[in-house]
DNA sequence: ACTGAAAACAACTAAGG
DNA sequence: CCTTAGTTGTTTTCAGT
């Protein structure tokens, strides 16, 4: 079971922040010896608790300054019609992430596009395409801000 | 400018999938020589094409299995009422991101948490709370997909 | 852009406190 | 968990092609 003490927090809140550090930077920042702090990390990983290093890209400076978010309603709601929207989602280049949710929509769709044009093509042409499709709501974003690091609660 | 060719589309994918590849891999996968690849990256960073390098947390491996997005109308839609929700969300350690958004909703939050108790207590208790929210609209996530590599358009 | 080589730095291992 | 020391591997820079 995994332990969160203060060194693992810190641990995690350093890596959210910076990936890339060197195992050194990372022991002297947490207070830690090196080999201490190694052994940490690599147990953090061995226990499932980090799953990954990402790179981020900066969606404007990628020709993708538009975000929307994409309610959509499917009818029948089957789990065919679910699998197949979700594979079509995640299908497309605009699509950063979707989810599929409980309640009045069945999937939301995070997207990323060049302009309101392509917006408009994505949704009409490929979403609305789809024939368990039954409702579309576009939302553009103004803002997607996030919280970092993620800690763990309790 | 920035130039996006087969070779920097190929960096940018593979560190997105894997931020903590040494130079050595990353341009023995790319094919190119390490020196240039070591300059293409660099480079990356430099226009801001590349903005950080993350890492990923298992939610339910740090107590918060279950996700959420909240659906926030303030009233009134001023200034002031948007920047305070702003920061009382990101304020909160539940939240995993927040949209501040066009249309119905003002804000849609992501959050992530122990469980469905502590998501009503988070609602009820700090989001509705707040004197300028007038609505609330809670939605369960089954399931959060993303779509990597975030891919330049055009 | 690639190659090769040298210097600096970091990772990793292992033994002992 | 820390320290130390030794080995290996990587990054980084700089020639030259």
């Amino acid at each position: 079971m995994p332990n969160f003490d203060t060194v693992n927090r810190r641990l995690l809140a350093e890596l959210q922040r910076n990936a890339r550090q060197t195992n050194r930077e990372l022991a002297r920042i947490i207070g830690t010896a090196e080999s201490t702090c190694l052994e940490r990390v690599r147990l953090l990983h061995a226990d499932g608790i980090i799953t990954g290093h990402h790179t981020e890209v900066d969606l404007p400076a990628i020709g993708r300054p538009v975000q929307a978010i994409i309610g959509v309603r499917l009818s029948p709601k089957t789990r065919a019609a679910v699998d197949e929207f979700r594979s079509l989602a995640l299908s497309l280049p605009e699509t950063l992430a979707a989810f599929h949710t409980a309640g009045g929509d069945d999937f939301l769709v995070h997207v990323a596009v060049p302009g309101t044009g392509a917006l408009d093509s994505l949704v009409l042409d490929r979403l609305a395409a789809h024939r368990a499709v039954a409702e579309l709501r576009t939302t553009l974003v103004y803002e997607h801000l996030r919280r970092r690091p993620v800690e763990p609660l309790l």
